[in-house]
DNA sequence: AGCCTGGATAGATAACCGTCAAGATAGAGG
DNA sequence: CCTCTATCTTGACGGTTATCTATCCAGGCT
């Protein structure tokens, strides 16, 4: 797994546990209405998205060739400091979309490609 | 890297052009690193779906019968104040993800189809 | 008109979030 | 050992958000 420390600050689901809830309720969200817990988890994951930070860090990640950014490669791209930075990691590696290795001096994160599936195939289908 | 990012907290962006900008940014969310607009457009939507109220409400609204849903259908399914729920159906349509219309007495909400599924084509693996 | 009901808005408050500066930790290499 | 570099963590501050109560608006009544 991943370098992370596991907290739980109140209601934050920590990762290994969101995996399974967000799998869990794979039926489409149109489909019909899911639990409480289920809607915690998917948005969870859907915050984790919603801050362009966030969203140009994963798009980042996911152009890099192979596949593999450390976080130099990132930082370099904002105007924001790498503590910054490394919290925006940080949430996006809780919420199951990124995960990181450290290899020696650096720290190289990728993308969990089914993450990002899951969600695309829970968002898709009008189903009607 | 050229790609710089003002301090700035996303800036709110109104329905009309959010819709322009997430249409614009249809490319793969992993294909290649996008504009800062872009991002700050698409982040709005993510947020918006970043709730478990308005998950649970979108996926209500979208399992309604028929597609359309008053307000007081919605308000009983929530142990939340009937001001709440109005708030965070106005986040939703500021994000376009649904729309809504007074007939007569109720004002009835309905998805905007094309919305959701710009967002799953957008998360769906870049096909590499 | 007046009243009721469904829904939106305004204002207030507490919790949360993004950001930074400063300190901590982990490897690499002397 | 010590130092340097790369990265993470902590603590704090200001802005944002979720929720409430109170109030307002719009339509359908009688």
């Amino acid at each position: 797994m991943s370098i992370q420390a596991e907290r739980s600050p109140a209601a934050f689901i920590p990762a290994a546990e969101l995996r399974v809830v967000v799998d869990a309720c794979s039926a489409p969200l149109i489909g019909e209405p899911f639990s409480e817990t289920a809607a915690a988890g998917l948005a969870q994951v859907f915050k984790a998205l919603g801050d362009p930070v966030r969203l140009r860090l994963v798009s980042l990640i996911g152009a890099h060739q192979g596949g593999e950014v450390c976080v130099c490669d990132l930082t370099a791209a904002f105007d924001l400091t790498q503590p910054t930075i490394s919290h925006h990691l940080k949430v996006l590696r809780e919420a199951g979309i990124i995960d990181s290795e450290r290899r020696g001096t650096w720290v190289h994160y990728w993308l969990v490609p089914t993450a990002l599936a899951r969600m695309s195939a829970l968002l898709s289908p009008p189903a009607r």
